[in-house]
DNA sequence: ATCCCATGTGTACGAGCGTACATATCGGAG
DNA sequence: CTCCGATATGTACGCTCGTACACATGGGAT
């Protein structure tokens, strides 16, 4: 039995259940496929969450992280000479681009917070620290807004099979923004 | 060995899933709770359903019509005079008053669509039956638009526990509703 | 240098699951 | 009236799961 002293296997443990998650969905998790998937044994993974729910909280707050890198890299964001309207319409094109396992896996999370009330928290923060990074762009309740509607066209995007359409999110997210007051 | 003959067992399988749902969650579906909750033999409901999709298929396009009722009853969503806004923040309000049930249960069967290709075409068809009967209220982009509102502002409500606020609701959609031309 | 405890490992148990299938029943077609 | 196929029932198999626990190990505090 070699393999001893093993310093990040708890972070390699949550990036398992990332892909978990992403390939088998969340029905799949357990803590014997994210075993398998880290190469380390059961007891590894009991050792470390005990609950699921620890797990799927870890997993929830790196893809979080994930996604704010994304949104940082786009620094046009906060700068306010940019259209706010089509800048998201574009993170939202760029976020749903490629294979959507990603985003796949991050709503899955997300929404299973619907029914495991340790996830709320993050959940939460997830749609709270998005519309802070709006509100400046406009004002509090507009972000809230903006976050929204954002959810809901990614959902109808995942759930029917209708291809995302930036011009439709575009115009749709720039109905929500109040004119400015010059 | 008694009980025999029972015409409606499969409604009542259907029934008994949508109360499983309600009070354990999507998770806690399986063969055994539902023929427990509806007092038949295992064996029965995997006749009548031989896939838990097949009874989430049922269960989903159940809680569906459910759901058409109330907009049915609130016949104003229809009359073009009006405040469509308005209209439909109050149907939200109803829908996310009292205990929520029934709402979380038809998004956790929504939900569920995004890794359960069966449920894929009700998930859509619900999303686009609300969008067809909005479109002649003003046009069916719109429409699309109102409904991913309408979507995210609920998932808001259900996944932080911030209360529902209608004036917010209606203030949103009102901006989503381009000023009539008259 | 010593020792302790956080960390790592292997195994076992009982419960619940989907599925399959042999058998029983009986409404309604003929 | 007869009979057939849709419906109903009970049981069993093999699997995966969460959990618990006894034991091994060695880094780092002392």
């Amino acid at each position: 039995m070699p393999r001893r002293y093993d310093p990040d296997r708890r972070q390699r443990i949550i990036d398992a259940a990332i892909r978990v998650v992403g390939q088998k969905g969340l029905a799949g998790l357990s803590h014997r496929t994210v075993a398998a998937e880290a190469d380390v044994p059961l007891g590894s993974t009991t050792y470390h969450f005990t609950t699921l729910d620890d797990l799927m909280v870890a997993a929830l707050r790196q893809a979080n992280e994930g996604f704010a890198q994304l949104v940082a890299a786009r620094g046009a964001l906060t700068d306010p000479h940019t259209d706010l309207a089509a800048e998201l319409a574009a993170l939202m094109g760029e976020w749903l681009a490629g294979d959507r396992t990603g985003v796949e896996l991050e709503y899955e999370l997300y929404l299973a917070a619907l029914r495991r009330p340790p996830l709320r928290p993050v959940a939460a923060e997830w749609a709270k620290d998005l519309a802070d990074l709006l509100a400046p762009r406009t004002d509090p309740t507009t972000a809230r807004a903006l976050v929204a509607l954002m959810d809901g066209i990614c959902l109808q995007v995942l759930l029917t099979d209708v291809p995302y359409d930036e011009g439709y999110a575009r115009e749709a997210l720039g109905r929500l923004i109040p004119p400015a007051s010059p």
